[in-house]
DNA sequence: CATATATCGAACAGTTTGTTCGCTAACGAT
DNA sequence: ATCGTTAGCGAACAAACTGTTCGATATATG
């Protein structure tokens, strides 16, 4: 990719993102994000349709980072087996999330976090959807699937706002209620 | 109140909940409601500062209807005991959750949502405070009335939009898995 | 160097928002 | 029934934001 386009993406990751740790994004202009990164308007929109397809870009580049390992394992059909891998699997995610702390603070600040959690949802549905307990509890799979999903994603926002615990410590929490045995 | 009051706020929370039937809340503009509502643009205004503030009395006015009779409850100290009361009044809230349920698609399917699930959220950690597991995990209260909070909140999201089920069967689901034993 | 292409930024039309203000209509207390 | 008070009306307005266009300029890449 030409190295402009490279500058200006970044330009506009960063001011997006240093104006999601000041306030919601619903409250963010695209002029906002112009002016802050420096760029001429007909080039944001050269890049980005609109501020919903930014975040969508944005999340998938954070995404890329987090997941990276799981969708490397998922590339090689290297499915893990048992309960220990994705005990470490889910601990490793939680040390990727914690590198983005700052960010996510900001995005998860109420109004806004509703469209990452949603991407940030879509993903953890693959890494659950293997993993689900075989003890079948009589439910919907869609339902149990949905909520193992919900239940990882309410527990990082939680961890968010409750930043002294250790990602094995969350990852314990929520395997206390998870029901993936 | 005034009788005109009274007729203008009827006017308008009747155009904004048959609005959000129709599309999602942030697509919803202010005319739109006006229009429908077939009131001037001044007494909009008068009446509400944005069309956020607008949302958030309309949850209240929901949510004053969804929990009623906890709240009557809460007032007379008649704490509900075993586990049979607390799955009556589930069942109960979701029987009025799905006289909402034309309204509730239109607000929960887009980013503001979230504004919804939070007002929502707040009301029911009233309804589990009393109501946690006595089995202690080894979790954090906070955590752990977050975690069932959030189950129960997701759990409707996902009833709304597999409206297929009735409330009792929705009401097994969630007791299936949580932790309120 | 030469060609392709990214950026710039001013200008534009179209929306939406929130406010103002003079006028009219409805209310409710006496 | 009257009368002072209050609510609603709606046109007009300034301000902000959006998304597009276009010619000029700067930069990349082969």
């Amino acid at each position: 990719m030409d190295r402009r386009q490279k500058k200006t993406r970044q330009a506009v990751y960063q001011a997006f993102t240093s104006l999601l740790e000041e306030k919601s994004y619903s409250n963010i202009t695209v002029q906002e994000i112009i002016d802050r990164a420096n760029i001429g308007r007909s080039t944001f929109y050269a890049h980005f349709e609109t501020k919903d397809e930014l975040l969508k870009a944005l999340c998938a580049e954070i995404f890329e980072h987090v997941f990276s390992e799981h969708l490397a394992k998922e590339r090689t059909h290297d499915f893990s087996g048992g309960e220990r891998e994705i005990r470490a699997e889910i601990t490793h995610i939680l040390y990727h999330l914690r590198d983005s702390a700052g960010f996510l603070r900001g995005i998860l600040a109420c109004e806004s976090g509703e469209m990452f959690m949603r991407y940030f949802k879509e993903y953890m549905e693959q890494v659950f959807e293997g993993e689900l307990g075989k003890r079948d509890l009589g439910l919907p799979r869609a339902y149990l699937l949905n909520h193992t999903v919900c239940d990882f994603a309410e527990t990082v926002r939680w961890w968010i706002k409750h930043a002294q615990y250790s990602p094995e410590e969350i990852s314990d929490f929520f395997f206390k209620t998870a029901p993936l045995a």
